[in-house]
Formats: C-alpha cells, sequence, structure tokens
DNA sequence: CACGGTCACTAACCACAGTCATTATATCCC
DNA sequence: GGGATATAATGACTGTGGTTAGTGACCGTG
C-alpha cells in the first residue's frame, strides 16, 4: 500500500511537469527552442525556476525531449511508409526510398534548428539521448528487416553481417544530416543522401 | 606613411592578443577548453575582459582557432603520409591507409573532446569554422589526387566526378567520427572507418 | 491523532558569456 | 607643442542557465 497511496503527490508533480513541458512546447512553437529562456518558459508555466529543475536536467535535456517525441513519430512515419511499398520491389531500390523519404522528413517535419540542436545534444555528455541513439531504436529494426528480405532474396552480398550493416546505414545518414547542418544552406540534404546511397548500396550489391 | 606608424599600437594590441591567446591555450591544455572560463583566462592573461572581447568575436571564436590550428596540422601530417607511401600502391589500398592513418591521428593527437568541441562549434552559427569546412581545405585536396590517381589508373569507375567523389569520402569519415563521439566508448573509430570504406571503395571499383 | 520523514516547490543565489559607456593614450595634423 | 581623432583597454553591468538551503504540505507509522 506504498506505491498507491502517494498519488496525491505524485499526480500534482505530473501536473507540473506538463505545465512546464505544454508552455515550453507552446513559446518553442511560436519562437524557436533556442530564443525561448528557462526564466519565460517558467513565468508562462507559473511555476518557479528550481522546479523546472526538478523536472528536467537541463533545458537541453528538455529539448531532447522534443526530439525524442519526433524520433518516435519519425520511426512511425517510416515504417508505414515501408509497408506501403508493393511487395515485388527490389531490397536495393527500397533503401533508396527509404533514404528520400527519411531526408524529407528530416526537412519538412524536423526542421534544421531542431537536428542542431539534437545532435549538440548527442555531443554532450550530461544529455541522455539514448531513445535516438540505442541500436533498440525501431529504425534499426526496419533497416534490419529490409536487409534480411534483401539477404533471402539474394539481392546482397553474404559476407557481412547484417545487423553491422544496417548500423553503417544509419550512421551514414546520420553523418549525410550532420554535413546537412553545418553546410546549409550550400547543401541538397535529400541529393546528397540519394548520391550517398547509391555509391554506398554499389558496394553491398551482390 | 600611415599604416607604418601607428606600429606601437598594433604592436601592443597584438602583444595583448597573443598574451590572451597563450594563456587560454595554456589553460585548456591542463583542463579542457570546456572547463576554462573567459573570465579564468583574462586574469591569467593579466588584462580585462572587455580587452578579450576586442581581440575575439566570442569565446566559442577562440575555440575554433585552437580547433583550425589542428586542422592545419592534421593535414600537413596526411600529406607527409602519403608521400612516404610506395608509388605502385593501388589507389582503392591507399585510401584504406589514409582513413586508418586519419583515425589515428584523430585519437591520438586531437583527442575526443577536442572533436566534441569542433563539431559543436560547427553545428553553432555564430563560429566561424570555416577553414575546417571549406571545400578549399588541403584535405580535400589530397583525396582528389589520389581518386585522379586511380582514375587514370583504371581502378575506379567513371561515373562520377571525382571531386564529388572526395566530398563523399570525407563526409563519411566525419560521419564515422562523429558517430564515435556520441558513442564513445562502445565504438572503434579505426575499426568502424575501416570497415565502413570497405563497403563504400567497392562501390567505387569498376 | 500526532509525530518524524519525504518530497515537490520556492526564491535567492552563483557562474559564466557577452555588452557598453567610459577612460587612457598613441597617432595625426596644424 | 597642442588640440583633434582614433582605438586599445577597462570593469561594472546584463541576461541566462543552473544550484541549493530552506519551507511546508503530505505520507506512513506508533
Amino acid at each position: 500500500m506504498k506505491k498507491e497511496n502517494i498519488s496525491k503527490r505524485k499526480l500534482k508533480a505530473a501536473e507540473t511537469k506538463k505545465k512546464i513541458y505544454e508552455s515550453a512546447r507552446q513559446l518553442a512553437l511560436n519562437h524557436g527552442i533556442e530564443n525561448v529562456s528557462v526564466d519565460s518558459i517558467v513565468k508562462a508555466a507559473g511555476v518557479s525556476k528550481g522546479s523546472f529543475y526538478v523536472h528536467f536536467q537541463s533545458k537541453d535535456a528538455l529539448t531532447a525531449n522534443f526530439v525524442n517525441e519526433y524520433t518516435a513519430n519519425a520511426d512511425l512515419n517510416y515504417k508505414s511508409f515501408l509497408e506501403s511499398l508493393p511487395e515485388n520491389e527490389s531490397v536495393l531500390d527500397i533503401l533508396i526510398l527509404l533514404a528520400g523519404k527519411i531526408s524529407d522528413f528530416i526537412e519538412t517535419n524536423i526542421g534544421l534548428e531542431n537536428m542542431r540542436v539534437l545532435y549538440k545534444a548527442h555531443l554532450t555528455k550530461t544529455i541522455n539521448t539514448t531513445p535516438a541513439m540505442s541500436y533498440n531504436r525501431d529504425l534499426y529494426k526496419l533497416f534490419t528487416e529490409v536487409l534480411e528480405k534483401g539477404l533471402r532474396q539474394g539481392e546482397l552480398r553474404e559476407d557481412m553481417p547484417i545487423d553491422s550493416l544496417a548500423k553503417h546505414l544509419i550512421m551514414a545518414i546520420r553523418g549525410i544530416t550532420f554535413e546537412w547542418c553545418i553546410r546549409y544552406p550550400d547543401y541538397d540534404l535529400k541529393h546528397q543522401i540519394k548520391e550517398h546511397f547509391k555509391i554506398l548500396l554499389y558496394g553491398l550489391k551482390k
């Protein structure tokens, strides 16, 4: 009877956290998270600054939360995209299409600024971005499944473990997206991702 | 007779700048630039804080200076490495060796923390990291030269422009190094770079 | 019911990057 | 030399992310 009975307090806490989160989202939506101070967030939420830091490790961690939401959303999106493809599509073509889909999603649904924030968060030891990094992330599963199909259908070379290949492909996408972040606007994400994948996949063909 | 005669002042200014720079380098060497405040730098240099901002646009700009030094140094190193290779080496082997050399240099001469700082700087709009990013950077020239040789010797496919290939390869290295920065210590930079290059180069073979 | 401990929350506080009005002084020009 | 100008240098100040000692409401236990 311990865990159940502390509900009133925990409820209040959860409420406070949500208030902060929603205020932050609202402000971020209007001004971009980088231009929103913690002070303004807590003022909007009607709580104290210290309270913010009870619920969030840091402003960057909060930002990472947003981004992790995007990430989960993205993976859902990719999954249904893959399911929408015709069964008989060649696996190499699927991979190219998927890469294109990913670049679209990043550009239009996440955006440059959020990607920059995400990558900075990744580089900061004190921020936990596990959901977007973990090899258990759905994205890795999706790639692995596609590659397995390619293996079964004899489209791929067989001298490399599938899960390692998936990691290499996703790392490549991350690398290209990083390059986009740092070279924008002199860099066409979609075009570069497709071009790079053509080289990579040529190296995977049987 | 205008520019010459203002020497005494400019000299003093240059001296101050150097004092700041060297103090910063010394402190960064001992504690890592991220753990050194501008206040501590100017205190060590015996100048005022405002003076720091006369000579440097920002702390990050100063950091970028350090990084650009590393970069220039790295390219020199890679160049002499390439020159030390036997003439008759296969171009694909040269590229693998070069990639290995780069990973060694990054790991032992630059280090994880500095790479993280560098990539964060790249992601920050207000920091000018042109020297490390520019396609005029020596590194791009080196790769282009090797690839040109490969083309002459008929080792490479001919349907892709050489300078575009060089960009893809260097971007791949950057991507892998980024992955190393965010996955350390669960990621073997040298091994991953070599493995990835094997896939990539297989896709470039004639 | 009452007492001791827990925990969300607060507000004042700190550290640090960056700014700016002001001061000091080397150079220019008469 | 001496006033005018340009600029190096100053240091108090601001804004912002992050910390912490303290408070009081709530909880489990006697």
